[in-house]
DNA sequence: TAATTTATTGTTAAATTATTGATAAATAAA
DNA sequence: TTTATTTATCAATAATTTAACAATAAATTA
């Protein structure tokens, strides 16, 4: 590998290519761009990029189906792919971590976290590439390696209590979580705690990570909204 | 040693070239010049340096492709090779290390380091190329070989505790592992000491290896920071 | 249906508990 | 012995729980 950074960016929007490419080739990354998947894939072949940025939404060969392809060659093991995701894009059903990703970026994209993130990315060790251990939904992802929730493009640090809370219920978005088996799963069965103790936590959830994400089912429990 | 050592000397910038060159050739030892890669490849065919000490940032042909170069020639399976790094150096992805170097020098290198330095890898054990034993990140390698720590230019000599839990802990930057985790994989399944136990080691490496490199996740354990 | 009661949850701050940091002393190993 | 490792103690800090009361929704009654 050459000390720079080579980034393969695909995206169908001319506009987004041009200004990444400029963000990035200022920051001496060495850049090819494509317009979708299957460009892509034809480009990687010889560019051998370090890094993939990954649009999801494309036409031809869109960013779920592309990724698939590159993590189904061992060429590309050591390769990390980052999708980049608008917040609200309704048809995201198979989440990028469970195709392979190593991360994401939400869009709209501000170009100094965009380089910070992208350092980030290639710092982390490349042994363990594809050994991810991420529950996600949408844009709230929680992983459990590194101990933190990611939450768009903020990355938040939550206590275990709260940390444990939200791994549950995001691991089954919409459904309802009764607070008796809530209090199995996570204070263990032994445990007796008072009557306010979830709400607390629920309360502090909705705090850091966002109100509307979390909602009440009166008399039974709580669940994580899938939008 | 019954014959003067060779050194094979590449490097962009003239005056470090020629710093470099002066201090070397003062200690008697032979030196040749060279300012890139390729340029380096093509004099040690004729030159056989019996060590190449190379930059890792570099027009043409960088210190990495550079060392993959050499490293990929059996020829010079008994040279060595060292490599000059700044400390800061981002995007340094693939530590040199896993590209086959013996050693780094810090930058900036004053002279009597760097030959004491030089003595001291000449006096390793011609080992089999490729077949180093160390977990390193940036400017951190662990030598599980010689039982060292390299932090920049400073050598550190931790015992085996310690070693061995800074090894574990750098291998994964990033990934908090668990208490458990680490009695177990440290001390053993069946091994049961008292709950202060890491911490004190912990302590130990803050003090020895940087305060801010090991992280606490309170309630879970601990992680190697990867900056 | 509207008013009232009741059950459940929300909110907050304070109290409690758990966890870790720091240090020194004790034990074990080299 | 010296050095490494573990334990013990206590302080510092952060996480968790409780307690008190407000707000709200559901159920009951008028």
């Amino acid at each position: 590998m050459s000390h720079q950074i080579k980034i393969l960016l695909i995206d169908d929007e001319e506009d987004v290519l041009e200004f990444l490419q400029y963000v990035l080739e200022k920051e001496s990354f060495i850049v090819k761009i494509a317009k979708n998947g299957k460009d892509g894939l034809k480009k990687a072949e010889t560019f051998e990029p370090d890094l993939i940025l990954l649009d999801r939404m494309m036409p031809e060969m869109d960013g779920a189906e592309a990724c698939k392809a590159f993590r189904s060659n061992p060429k590309y093991d050591a390769t990390k792919i980052v999708f980049l995701t608008a917040r609200d894009e309704e048809s995201m059903q198979i989440e990028g971590f469970e195709l392979g990703a190593d991360d994401y970026i939400a869009k709209p994209i501000k170009s100094k976290l965009l380089v910070s993130k992208i350092k980030s990315i290639m710092r982390r060790s490349p042994k363990m590439a594809n050994q991810v251990n991420i529950v996600s939904y949408k844009h709230i992802a929680v992983d459990k390696d590194r101990y933190l929730v990611l939450n768009g493009n903020d990355e938040i640090v939550l206590p275990r209590k709260e940390f444990e809370l939200l791994s549950l219920l995001i691991s089954k978005p919409d459904h309802v979580f009764r607070r008796e088996d809530i209090l199995d799963q996570i204070w263990g069965k032994e445990v007796f705690v008072g009557d306010r103790t979830i709400d607390v936590h629920i309360r502090k959830l909705r705090e850091k990570i966002g109100d509307n994400y979390f909602s009440t089912v009166k008399g039974i429990g709580y669940k994580f909204v899938a939008f």
